[in-house]
DNA sequence: CCAAAAGTGTTATATTTACACCCATGC
DNA sequence: GCATGGGTGTAAATATAACACTTTTGG
């Protein structure tokens, strides 16, 4: 905001009360990973025209929160996690976005790991659904947009960032780690020089243990060594795959 | 926004009249380069308590407009150029940001070309300047904070798209594109590999010409070719730097 | 013993880095 | 003739890409 076009200080509150029946919106594109395919979480919707439809979670941001607070508290509300990546992606501002009147919403995604505590959780919430990713074709509102917009940026920083061990168990092999990466840039990824380069990074801590009944050779485990990981990016390692 | 917030549509509607005092503004960070330096263009700032600072460029978001449209109207207005590069950056949200009110404002950096046209332009704003970014210790407002969060992705996009051209001349040579990747990136580039890259990268046109009345071997004059890099891009090639 | 995934090295190719000298122009 | 930037090539090091077989477990 420039004062300069603003004539004075109460020009210019007149024009927000005036000008401003404009509300502010959060709406996030919650990813998870599961049996080999990526998936959101979305809700049933009510709200006319999109009865059918499924939508983005998000909510009003409060007068009282920034719009990355919103965000993590439309989160924990619905995932009952506190602790999430989180990233804010672009706004839509498109006059008609919203049947109700204009409603500008900043875009967030984040990647969480499914696992069964999640899912009793989400039996409480019985509107919520993981859907995957490739399986929708059409959402409420603008948000089909808004989650291909969430999955580019997401497609973008999960090679240039360690974040896709969100996604993951905190223990798994690399053949886990390199389907993820496969089914998220859907690519295929050679084995050998896929874990040469990980093991490289000098990022995965080796913990020592195997996968248990498996009815295969058993994987190692690995975790990812964020401590390391901040070690190396301020020495100005950056994480490229 | 997701209905599961909402009970109803009368009560959301409430919810918008009740909580949401709150003005949507754009700022833009305005890259320009010139003698060797990067510079942003800012305006004096004539609201308390920042009297004594400058700021950046922004305005609040009119209704029957995007926040891109918005950016866009504040480009022209204030630069008089019509086809700017503009990428959106981010919302800044902290409650006290702006001593008015709450204010939300999503961020925005364009690059333009630094010419006379626009010295005389800008004459009639008598109070826009250009600030080398190295100089700048303060700004009104977060704007100080707004900048450097632009400075940052302007850098890594400098680097990942061919965006720098937009700072230069229509017609430059090597040494100019190298110098503006040296200043904005604050690195050094080895004359020859650089040459060499750029050539291969094939979206260099030379167009024949030499510098004129400069005093020592002229050098040779290229342009970007927006055409063949978009071809290119299309088949799969990636600018990076 | 069969199925299924784990795990492992080498070679060829492409990319990146480091580096030093002569050239053309204006003054 | 001198100061200033223009312009050029090669070799070494590094990173990437392609590729096939043996191992371990459960059933």
């Amino acid at each position: 905001m420039t004062t300069s076009s603003v004539q004075n200080i109460n020009t210019w509150l007149t024009q927000i009360n005036n000008d401003f029946k404009t509300a502010i919106s959060v709406d996030c594109v919650i990813f998870g990973y599961d049996d080999d395919a990526l998936k959101i979480l979305v809700s049933e919707c009510d709200m006319p025209p999109y009865e059918n439809e499924y939508s983005l979670l998000g909510d009003l941001v409060h007068p009282d929160e920034t719009t990355d607070e919103a965000a993590k508290r439309v989160l924990i509300a619905k995932t009952g996690f506190t602790d999430v990546f989180l990233d804010q992606v672009q706004v839509f501002s498109d006059q008609n976005r919203h049947p109700l009147g204009r409603v500008i919403t900043v875009a967030y995604y984040s990647l969480i790991k499914i696992d069964n505590d999640h899912l009793t959780h989400l039996e409480k919430n019985a509107n919520l659904q993981w859907k995957e990713v490739n399986e929708i074709n059409s959402l409420a509102f603008d948000h089909f947009n808004i989650m291909h917009t969430c999955l580019r940026k997401m497609q973008k920083q999960i090679r240039e960032q360690p974040i896709g061990f969100n996604l993951l168990p905190q223990k798994f092999s690399l053949l886990q780690l390199q389907r993820l990466y496969e089914v998220i840039l859907n690519i295929e990824l050679d084995k050998r020089n896929f874990r040469r380069k990980l093991k490289g990074l000098g990022i995965l801590h080796d913990i020592g243990e195997i996968q248990e009944s498996v009815s295969h050779r058993p994987a190692r485990l690995y975790t990812f060594d964020k401590s390391v990981y901040e070690k190396k990016k301020n020495s100005g390692f950056n994480f490229d795959l």
